[in-house]
DNA sequence: TCATCTGAGTTAACGCCGTTAACGGTAAAC
DNA sequence: GTTTACCGTTAACGGCGTTAACTCAGATGA
C-alpha cells in the first residue's frame, strides 16, 4: 500500500541509507569480501551499531542481499533468454538455465547464500522474502508459457498427494500462479520436480561436490537438462535446442587450444 | 605405510587425543552448539591454542568433523538398508535413500555441513577427504550390486563425453570403483547422475528452499527416487520397491490422525 | 645418570565479529 | 519556540580464530 502523502524529506533520506546499505553489502559480497555490518557500515563511513536503525540483526542483512543477488542474478537469466525471440518459450527456458549454471560457477559464494542458505521451518519473514524471488517467479513463468504452446500434459488435481494438492493451490515458493486456472495447478507440480532436478546438478557443480572433470564439460548439467524436455512436451524440438543448450555451453568454455 | 616400530607411549596419547578432538567436535554439533575451536577446547579441559598441535586450522577441523558424521550417517543407512536381505540390493537402496533423506531432515545443521559444504576447485585435502567418503562408497556399492543382479544398461566407454571417460576411468569422487572393470565404468555415468538426483530433492528438502507441506508428504522425493526405477531396470520390481519406499516413508510420517 | 631436546600444553595478546546500552545532536512536529 | 522522534555516535561485553612466547614433563642420547 503506496504511502497517503508523498514520502517526507527524512523518509526519502531513509530509504536511500537503506539501499545504499544493501547495495554496499552486495558489492562487498562481489568482491570476495566476507560480509560484516561492520565492513558494510566502515565503507559507508559509519559505525556498526547504527545499522541496527536498519535492520533487525546480521541475518536479516544477510537476507536483503540474498534477495538482492538473486534479483540481479534473474537479471543476467534474462538477458541470456534475450538471444531468443520471445514467442520461442523452449529455446529461452534452455539459455536461461544454463545462465543459472553459469552464474553458479561463476559466483559459488553467491550461489550458495541464495540457494543453500538454510531457512528454518520457522514461520518467519524469511520464507516470505523467499516467497518472493525474482527466479522462481521467472522460471515458473517460462515453464507455463512452454505449457500455453506445447501443451505437455501435467497431473489432475485428484492425481496429487492431497497435501500436494494444498501446496499448489496455495504455493509458498516463489512462483508466478494467480494466473493460473485451479485445475492447471498441476503444472506447478511439474515445475517443482524439474526445478529439483536443475537444483541438484547445479548445486553439486557449484559446490564443487563433483569430479572437476565433470564439472568442466558440462556433461552431467547437459544430461539432466535433456532429460527434461521430453516431460515439457520438447521431444520434436529435442535437435534444435540441443543444439541451443550446447551453444550456450560452448560460451562457457571458450575455445582454448589446449 | 604402518610404523615399524610399535607406537610409543606419546604416540598412543596423542593418538587419543587427537579422536578425542574429533569426537567432542561431533557431540557439539550433535548438540545443536556452534561449532568452535573454543568450545572443543574447553569441553576437553584445554585451552583453544592447545588444539593447534592437532589441526591446522579451524576449517580442517570442520573438515575431519564432516568426515565423521558422514561415517556415522552411512552406518544408519546400513542399518535402515539391513532391513531387507543381502541379495535384495535393490529394495536395500531403496531404504538407503529414503534413510539418507530421513538424516537431511533431521540433521539438517549435520547434512550442510555434510554435502552443502563448498570445496574449492584447489587440489587440497578436503578433495582427498572427500574422495574417502563413507556413503558415496557405500550407495556406488549397492548400485554396483544392482547391475550384477539386474544388467541395466549403462553407456559405453565411447558414448561418453572424452572429459567424462577420464573422469570415470580415475574417479576423483567417492566412489567404490577399483572393482569394476574399465569397460564398465560407464556404471558411475548412472551413479553420478542418480547420485544428483536424489542430491537434489534431498537438499532441498533439507534446507528449506521448498514448500513445507511438499516436505511433509514426502511426495517430491519419492516421485524422484520411482523415476530412477527404470534406468536402473528395476520397471518389473516397480510395485515391490513402491512398497518399500512407502514402508519406510511411513516410518517417517508416524501415523498421526490429524 | 645426567644433560639435552622434543613437544604438548599454558598465558597473553591481536584483530576481528555481532550486539547492547547510554548518550548527543539535528531535524521534524506541534 | 519548545518538544519529540530519530539517526548517529562512543564505550563496552563476550565471543571468535589465530599467533607468539613461554613452561615444563617426558623421551632421548652420551
Amino acid at each position: 500500500m503506496p504511502a497517503l502523502h508523498p514520502p517526507t524529506r527524512r523518509e526519502r533520506q531513509r530509504e536511500a541509507t537503506y539501499d545504499e546499505i544493501v547495495r554496499v553489502a552486495t558489492d562487498l559480497l562481489t568482491e570476495g569480501v566476507e560480509l560484516s555490518l561492520r565492513a558494510v557500515a566502515s565503507r559507508m563511513g559509519m559505525t556498526a551499531p547504527a545499522l541496527y536503525r536498519y535492520v533487525a540483526n546480521y541475518q536479516e542483512l544477510v537476507d536483503l542481499v540474498a534477495f538482492e543477488l538473486d534479483k540481479a542474478a534473474t537479471q543476467t537469466f534474462m538477458e541470456a533468454a534475450a538471444k531468443y525471440p520471445d514467442d520461442d518459450p523452449a529455446a529461452q527456458l534452455c539459455a536461461a538455465c544454463v545462465a543459472f549454471r553459469r552464474w553458479a560457477l561463476a559466483k559459488p559464494r553467491e550461489f550458495a547464500l541464495v540457494f543453500a542458505n538454510p531457512i528454518g521451518s520457522e514461520t518467519s519473514d524469511r520464507r516470505d522474502l523467499l516467497t518472493l524471488a525474482t527466479s522462481g517467479h521467472y522460471f515458473t513463468d517460462l515453464l507455463y508459457q512452454i505449457w500455453v504452446r506445447y501443451e505437455f500434459s501435467y497431473p489432475s488435481l485428484d492425481e496429487l498427494d492431497p497435501i500436494v494438492r494444498d501446496a499448489v493451490l496455495d504455493p509458498l515458493i516463489p512462483a508466478k500462479a494467480e494466473h493460473i486456472e485451479p485445475e492447471d495447478r498441476g503444472l506447478l507440480w511439474v515445475y517443482m520436480r524439474s526445478w529439483s532436478a536443475l537444483y541438484g546438478v547445479v548445486t553439486l557443480e557449484s559446490t564443487g561436490h563433483c569430479d572437476p572433470r565433470v564439472i568442466q564439460s558440462g556433461a552431467l548439467f547437459r544430461s539432466t537438462v535433456l532429460d527434461w524436455l521430453e516431460p515439457l512436451g520438447l521431444a520434436a524440438e529435442a535437435d534444435r535446442l540441443t543444439k541451443v543448450i550446447d551453444d550456450e555451453l560452448a560460451q562457457d568454455r571458450p575455445p582454448v587450444s589446449e
